[in-house]
DNA sequence: TGTCTATCTGGTAAATTTTACCAAATGAAG
DNA sequence: CTTCATTTGGTAAAATTTACCAGATAGACA
């Protein structure tokens, strides 16, 4: 499946989906009930957004998807029940919207400026058209709406995000590729961003993104990518060895015709207690 | 006006009201048109609550609101108009509220708990025989609501708090000697106060406690009450002078019979680029 | 089996920052 | 003019950060 798309800049160029969702029947009647019924069971007014970092190799992604009826990008979101907790429906949302779980989200603003959601932007008589909106207008989805930012990072390679009866499609996007993002979410992913790489240093949160066994040039390379600058190749280890972070072992991993680097482990303790109370990596 | 009040230990004590408000026949035209009408002009669901933070002379004081018909204390808090920005919101609330005005007023969380509002700690039949409230059943202000948390700090001792037709009473108190709060206002505070001393150490808000000219001293005590902490009497300033922040007057204080101190000011350009990109202060 | 190459890693010197704290300067009171 | 509490210039020691050299190493290849 190709899709259109125009980044930040106003170039246009094509994007290869692979997860498309062909709607059914099914999904149709499950939308239109979630248009009449959903303010019984979702709180109006208040969505949730994801900004979901994906990272691999020295590569830096996003997950973006496209819910059906926009035409264009948004982050995954959702609204939460009146039953859970803002970090329980972030979770929920990720999952259904991506089936991606056990991400470690974090709150990191609330958006609410009056013309965040620009209703140029829908073009609801057309929406009303496709099966399972007819009764969109004067819904509670049409109001006012006032959103909750959270952010996670991830490993891309490990999980492959599959769109729900909401979402028509969703896909990892390079971050320097992302494309122009509809409502005000091209700046929740800007402030997501800036809130990572702070956090970064604070909170070991890399860790979600390695496997259980690295070597010290693996970590080195995660945090020289998502903080995209260059850190020192010798003291940046160091520093984490230093801290008691991670832990050699006395295993070598094989890279080819190279001297065999030394795998290493997070000290699960002490990441555990750093991601709780922080601890300084700058 | 003496209320009793408990403290967070459940100890009871007394607190002397300086700013109690009379309620009009105005007032409950005014609060019973809020509670029909509100949802015209705020969005239901949510609101926004204030931590606000008073220094003086060694003291970090709270202020605390009493609102009518409830029994109890909570944060100064109130609705989002339609037509504003959450940072306008919280700026508006805060003058509604206690006639204070010019904070810098910083958004730091959104809580959502389902629970988060203890329905027990109302009595709405109670309510509803109060003058003004007899609407309230079934109105839009009974319904679940998220709240987005702000806090802000000043100097308590150039501004008097007054309560507006919703409050009953507003005043400051010794952070050590806050009442319990309703609600889940009590973490609202201490989540507040943990943000507010960890962005002390790369925003320089302490600006705004301090009067235009001020001594070493002065601004050394400011950051060693609110970081609650002892900071090195002479480390401390010199980082401020060696980062430009502050600048050296050619004027002295009388401070009686001591070496009378040298008087500095914030550099202006400096301080405000601080205060929109950060700097390391610990 | 020895050489080559690219990478990994132990180590260390230099630069910078932080911490601790001495002692002189000061201004008014007695 | 002495006394006292406080302010402030200065500096030595400790700790941390930065820069980077050079030896170690594993497989490729001759």
């Amino acid at each position: 499946m190709k899709i259109h798309a125009k980044n930040l800049f106003g170039k246009i160029y094509q994007i290869d989906f692979l997860n498309y969702f062909y709607p059914t029947m099914d999904t149709h009647k499950e939308l239109e009930d979630f248009i009449v019924n959903g303010s019984k069971t979702y709180i109006p007014h208040i969505s949730l957004d994801c900004a979901i970092f994906g990272y691999h190799d020295h590569q830096l992604k996003i997950l973006i998807s496209m819910l059906k009826g926009l035409d264009g990008f948004c982050l995954p979101g959702g609204y939460i029940k009146r039953t859970e907790t803002l970090d329980e429906a972030a979770g929920r949302i990720v999952k259904e919207r991506s089936a991606i779980t056990g991400l470690y989200l974090q709150q990191y603003k609330t958006f609410g400026d009056p013309d965040r959601v620009k209703w140029s932007d829908l073009d609801t008589e057309k929406l009303m058209k496709l099966p399972g909106f007819k009764k969109l207008k004067n819904s509670w989805l049409m109001d006012q709406t006032i959103s909750i930012g959270y952010y996670a990072i991830t490993d891309f390679s490990l999980v492959k995000p599959q769109p729900d009866f909401m979402s028509v499609s969703c896909a990892w996007f390079d971050i320097e590729k992302m494309p122009d993002l509809l409502f005000d979410h091209n700046q929740m992913v800007s402030e997501a961003l800036q809130t990572l790489r702070l956090q970064l240093y604070y909170y070991p949160i890399a860790g979600k993104l390695l496997p259980k066994k690295f070597t010290l040039t693996e970590i080195h390379a995660v945090y020289e990518t998502l903080l995209n600058k260059r850190l020192d190749i010798r003291n940046f280890p160091k520093k984490l060895i230093f801290l008691g972070l991670i832990n050699k072992l006395n295993e070598k991993r094989n890279i080819g015709p190279h001297r065999a680097p030394f795998l290493y482990t997070f000290n699960n303790r002490k990441y555990k207690k750093a991601l709780e109370l922080g601890i300084d990596l700058s």
